[in-house]
DNA sequence: AATGAATGAGCGTTCATTCAT
DNA sequence: GATGAATGAACGCTCATTCAT
């Protein structure tokens, strides 16, 4: 009947963790197990196999499954903006820009697929915190992406009639769409970065004539 | 766009199959559902929840939540491969059929995205089976586009140098990522369409002349 | 790279729980193995057995281990602060009352100990919330026996430097502790109530005379 | 209060076993937690915790957790049967026994009111068989209570028609009581037994006159 | 056409305990 | 004396699915 309360326990030092060295080795597993599956797809026991340590060893590592998606959802985007920041503040036209800028974006799939399509395709499933938190890092790329192009067409090097935005969506759409299939398909990376810096290159810059059809438009068809 | 009816296949096994008159309102839900939160990621209680009947009595509708999952995603292809293939098939340059291929391809988002986006993020979770079912459409429509690609090179409408499959992967990169914007944002997909057959068309066509870098190239850039 | 949102989906209608006939038969299994275990010390797997159902079965009857605690500890303090606060605001002299007080705070021990067991030991186990708002019954409970024995002071009928606060603790403590020997040991709850009453009655009355020690102290003691 | 000490029990199994210099340290630490959050309820994590060590060093502190359990009751009963034993067999009425009963027991929640709530309320959790072993020394104390009660009877100082062994339980739940307020309530211990030991006294001894009642019932009672 | 009740299987998580160092 | 790493066992809970009505 007295008054009762729940003391939280006076935790006189909360002692530091400690280091946790297989801890890259076991998040890389988890990057993997979520890329391949999906998040609600993955069981912790799928991560714990690939590692070949008890499924309750995970709990060593990462405080939960939802905590290991985000400690894989950051490696996913780090880096990312920080680069793409300083390519756009960088030297070179906007036409250079864009290039280096695409081609900045698809390298770390050669080394770090997982991250990055996990980051991509589940960080959805984060709490709401986090996934705020990580939202930022993604609209600033495409901020830095924007930015570019609204140069290039200011500058006169990318049509003027270009809708920014919407080719901002359309070539990160484009290269993001890299992640799903870089695995499964044979391609080198660098071999996409080129083809795809050429593609958008070609499609947004301005045209030297608007008469550019091919000259005898085939008769034909139809 | 094309017709689409839910006909759930006129088993012979039993006389007269009830009408189930509401089963295209049922699998709207779950498609809302399953492109909202992924398949593994959504309960069946949710869909239950958006029809306002109880979890149990889904299971008149269909016969597993896989089940609705495969006629979701067969909704979500449904006429695509069609569609693609007549066109290709039909008059016009190669340009001018990719430019149809594009809008074809994205007209359906403005009805039917959450079938598109099902479709397209969760076919994966298909039992094996039915995902190489419903995978043939997706391989085939691909198919459709690098052939269009091609005939686009062979005539010179294209760049001699394209890397036509990777260019057939960029562009359903692109406007596959629309499904996953079509609603947050707030263009029109016509707008997107026309925007997106004008960046892909200039992309992938020949230039008329190979120095058609904007005249006097910005010395500056910061 | 898009805006992405969980949306709380259109959950159009909630549709109200069904009665669930069964409940108050789980609830009093649940209380029954709170009481005898301890909240942290039992399992739900304890009162499935008890009920002689699945473990999972529970999960329809009570939305976690936890909201059975509350329900199980609401019908431990219902009625309680009812009954009090009507005989306190009754007619009869603060002796009257507070043997009455006794006696129905006594009473539900016979048919209702479980409930009181769990809510006297285990409420400190309530999450925050529900322990706040259970609490308040029980500090009302400890008003209403503070507020007769003051009234028993003012008119002389108790002992006027009796400390009312510890009388009540006192009181509560004597009483509280039925309910955990009231199964083990063979008494009937009204022979408890009578003699309780009349022990706290006569601790707290006025003694008529100081002196009222026996005649001859016995000399003895060993 | 008598003494008391955590004697290590030489072990005469292995030589000279180390001191274990903290150990007092380590199992006030357990008492504390367990007080707090009961048995169950707490984890060997909250103990280290509070001590700021980590969790796999409690081990070389003690056994494992109920054998931490176990330490605790033994030092929350420790002295209580032998001070009670003492003061029957004193000099001095069976109400002043009573008196100094209460008074001594009462005594040790001053300093050692953790390892008393402890005992008293989660020693049901330990291993039957010290369990049992413990139970002794508290059914030992009731015994001495019980006897001095019904000395006092005998002799005519309290009640003939007392029912001695409710009354045992009724004082032991009292005072037992005090062990879960005494730390948020304010009042001091010495305070309280004073209190009790009249309220109890009062309420068993012999009444001088059956008629005590005050003379003119207050008519009123709102 | 729909639902209340129940369940089996499995999942994420906790936690006391061990042990080499 | 203490700890980092790991684990076995169990626990609370979820959820797709079934079935009599």
């Amino acid at each position: 009947m007295w008054a009762m309360t729940v003391v939280p326990l006076p935790s006189s030092r909360r002692l530091r963790p400690s280091p946790r060295r297989r801890a890259p080795e076991i998040i890389e597993a988890a990057a993997h197990v979520f890329a391949e599956r999906g998040f609600h797809g993955a069981t912790t026991q799928d991560i714990a196999d690939v590692l070949g340590i008890r499924q309750a060893s995970l709990y060593y590592y990462f405080p939960s499954k939802e905590g290991a998606l985000e400690l894989v959802c950051l490696q996913g985007v780090a880096g990312f903006f920080e680069v793409a920041k300083a390519i756009a503040s960088g030297p070179g036209t906007a036409a250079d820009k864009l290039t280096r800028l695409i081609k900045s974006h698809l390298s770390p799939l050669t080394d770090r697929s997982d991250f990055v399509r996990v980051f991509l395709n589940e960080r959805q499933h984060l709490p709401a915190e986090s996934r705020r938190r990580i939202g930022k890092w993604s609209r600033g790329l495409e901020r830095v992406f924007e930015d570019v192009i609204k140069e290039g067409v200011r500058r006169g090097e990318f049509r003027a009639d270009l809708d920014t935005r919407l080719a901002v969506l359309g070539i990160l759409g484009m290269v993001n769409a890299v992640a799903n299939w870089c695995r499964s398909e044979e391609v080198a990376i660098d071999r996409v970065s080129a083809e795809f810096a050429r593609l958008i290159g070609d499609g947004v810059k301005t045209r030297p004539r608007r008469r550019s059809r091919p000259r005898r438009a085939p008769r034909s068809a139809r």
